[in-house]
DNA sequence: TTGCATTCCATGCTTTCCCATGTAGTATCT
DNA sequence: AGATACTACATGGGAAAGCATGGAATGCAA
């Protein structure tokens, strides 16, 4: 079992792109970059996506290898999968965190995802995504929701029994 | 059957957050980390949550991955499990107990839940909880309603036969 | 030569690490 | 039984390391 990200929370963005990867992701980068050795530093994958994507979606490089096999076990050709290429090798681009804990996200990227001076990181597990503060707020509201509507005092784990429904 | 978590009770917590997990605890969540060696001490997953929960909730690692599984069969994109996956992925933190049986409860966890420096904690048979004393017992109080209902004398005990109920 | 990206250095703060102490409870010895 | 030694646990403090962040200096290219 490969370790996961986990928390969440804002970190600063300054006027260069530069942001600070949560310390406890770095470890989890690191575990998940074969490449990694002493003394470097790790690299990952991130995964812009096209406009209807409003977050950037950060794999480390053993994930991101795991996606683009099952995509070249995918019919060749057949539109999903081209479509999925399009995405993962063309809509992304690698980084590696620098000496200080940061990376540079390129003003191109920022602009998609109108990031100013602020970035919401979210753990998900073996990925963790980047949003814009009130956009992440905003794209969480629904699934209050599913919170406020369960009985007073219900645990939310219930959930897991509910099998498939939405 | 894995071992259970049993007791409850008042931990300090200092001015670093740092708070003595109580020993039996600790065998247990020694036996709850496969990844667990000689030498080395266990890690958990705390799940904090939203401003909903005035509590923390924790689990052992082989807890932890059992959850993880469970949401991963659920429905890719279903509110369900996208409000799950935020709670246990976004929402949570791991910790590792030092050599001294302690772990650092981070600012931000010890002011979401009030603590300043007295921590309840509960065992919940494959978790437990961490809560500040005056809100543990306050969220009680209803709990001896249903003891007060009881006949005089019964055994609470015949609890375990009602089935499902309220 | 102005704009942008990459390096290097600086700082305040948080977290970790290491060592120390008090107190039970248990074991050992006489 | 009583005194002494041990051990496990809960807790505290200070020093060192790590982290998030900002700014200046350097390199490079349109």
């Amino acid at each position: 079992m490969v370790r996961r990200f986990r928390g969440e929370g804002v970190q600063k963005v300054d006027t260069k792109g530069r942001v600070s990867i949560p310390a406890s992701y770095r470890t989890v980068l690191r575990d998940g970059d074969p490449n990694w050795s002493e003394g470097k530093m790790p690299e990952f994958v991130i995964v812009y996506g096209d406009s209807r994507r409003d977050f950037l979606e950060c794999f480390t490089v053993d994930a991101a290898n795991e996606v683009d096999e099952r995509i070249s076990r995918m019919p060749r050709g057949s539109r999903k999968r081209r479509a999925l290429e399009r995405l993962f090798n063309g809509q992304s681009l690698s980084a590696s965190v620098d000496e200080t804990g940061r990376i540079v996200l390129p003003l191109r990227q920022r602009q998609k995802i109108d990031i100013k001076d602020n970035a919401y990181f979210v753990a998900m597990g073996d990925t963790f995504q980047i949003w814009k503060p009130e956009t992440y707020l905003a794209s969480e509201a629904p699934l209050d929701e599913v919170l406020d509507t369960m009985s007073e005092g219900a645990d939310i784990w219930t959930l897991l029994d509910d099998g498939e429904g939405d």
